[in-house]
DNA sequence: TTGAAAGCGGTACCAC
DNA sequence: GTGGTACCGCTTTCAA
């Protein structure tokens, strides 16, 4: 008959609510809305709110949301800033898409797995001269990307070079992708820490006349929405951002309500989309 | 001393919180996570958080928010959600991106302006035989565009012919291309209802050996992130989406707090952004 | 089974 | 000024 409980007067006997909150390090990466949106599915399912916050990469920002949400009795929190911030508090805490030994509990994607895909992919399309790009290395998950990769293409003798960019920033991508063009003279493959790196070295290609795959072949990782709305279609190792976002809330409601764990770490398999940017 | 006030327990007596709902149609769509950074950043600075609503234009979802807002006593509400339902709450309201006649306060771009500069644009490179694609007929923005675009065909006396599209999702964007193609034999421009779907045709385009700008030129509209990582680079219209969410942010602040507000409906101003997707 | 009362942690008001 | 008290609306406990 129209009567709704005032969730704030429950919450303040229960010292605790129906609200979760999500840390991100920058939600303008395409990669985060997608995850994102799998937080927020499961979570409206299931009776609970998210609040959000863009913390980029800044540990003061970091700070002041989990002092906020404590102020509001939020009942748990998914992040997946890259903060190390040792988790003190009594809220369950869950992280996104990065796995610290010390940490309890997290989702993540195999990035070592996705870097030996994108690896093998490029060895069987007959990559012979090989750039692979290394992402910042304070983020573990690049990290873990190109170990990947580079034990694939030491087993195999392949020749390569490692070419070093300290961000994932989009707007820091064209000129990253021409400074690779510059600083090595003949290449006949790049393996790109992510797709906006990659979409980025596939115009620089262009525009320097290579064509693609035929002369310069290159494979992204994430499989970005507009991957596959480049020509050539992108080569990609496609990471599950939905379900990173979706089992990582599933988890952090299970906690909050108590039940049992099964998995405290679960790792999500990355899988290679075959599309035309590679031989 | 390290006290922190109970936000929950003042929230009760109060009947109000620091405490904004965000509804949004559809957090995946690039176009949105650039306006949340927005509202996120100005509520950040002024020391309210933001509550995430991913509506997908589902008035069930938005309906279910708004009355979880409520139960939360929620302070205001900023809402991109094409529902259109009235404010018959007494909690504040700004619509973010689309200006309705009826509710009072908004923040939104000019779409009618824009709709005028890719015509215009369009014509300027010698467009001839013009496709432009109207968004879902529901969304007032994209009518707005529409309208605009027609106007200035209309004046110049150009040819062109209309194409409905009826979602703005981005995973009917190839499809769509798809079917532009075989409805319409010839034509040599397409303004095309945002950037994911100038990006499809353009692929489209390339697929069946057109070339871009010579054969087909292309304009876009929203100049996302990756818009100027294509080859070519697509000329498009720019939103300013930070814009909209910082200005819109400040707004229901402003609302809540009781400021005199000068202007109710404020219109921001889009931009041609020239790159290399006209002639 | 049902109803009354206490308490959650603040704010506001009224006496003194 | 300052301290005490009622109240926000719900949950829980305890008594009738």
């Amino acid at each position: 008959m129209g009567y709704y409980p005032n969730e704030v007067a429950r919450s303040l006997y229960q010292k605790s609510s129906k609200m979760i909150g999500l840390l991100l390090p920058d939600i303008s990466n395409p990669y985060f809305p997608l995850l994102a949106k799998g937080v927020e599915d499961y979570a409206q399912q299931n009776g609970y709110i998210v609040i959000l916050g863009n913390v980029e990469d800044n540990a003061d920002k970091e700070d002041m949301y989990v002092k906020f949400f404590s102020q509001y009795n939020i009942s748990g929190v998914l992040s997946a800033a890259s903060g190390k911030r040792k988790n003190n508090d009594r809220v369950p805490y869950v992280l996104l898409d990065r796995a610290l030994e010390e940490e309890n509990y997290s989702i993540s994607t195999d990035d070592r797995l996705g870097g030996k895909l994108a690896g093998q992919a490029v060895l069987e399309s007959r990559g012979k001269n090989i750039i692979v790009m290394a992402g910042p290395r304070h983020v573990s998950g690049a990290n873990d990307r190109l170990s990947g990769a580079l034990s694939v293409l030491n087993a195999a003798g392949a020749s390569y070079r490692v070419f070093e960019t300290e961000t994932f920033q989009v707007d820091k991508a064209e000129e990253t992708a021409q400074k690779l063009f510059n600083t090595f003279k003949s290449f006949d493959s790049v393996i790109a820490s992510n797709d906006v790196f990659a979409l980025a070295v596939m115009k620089e290609a262009i525009k320097r006349k290579h064509r693609i795959p035929e002369d310069i072949q290159i494979i992204g990782y994430d499989d970005m929405l507009f991957s596959r709305l480049m020509y050539p279609g992108l080569t990609t190792i496609a990471q599950p951002a939905y379900e990173v976002g979706f089992k990582g809330a599933k988890m952090l409601v299970d906690l909050i309500e108590k039940k049992v764990i099964i998995d405290k770490i679960v790792k999500l398999q990355p899988e290679l989309i075959r599309r035309d940017s590679l031989r």
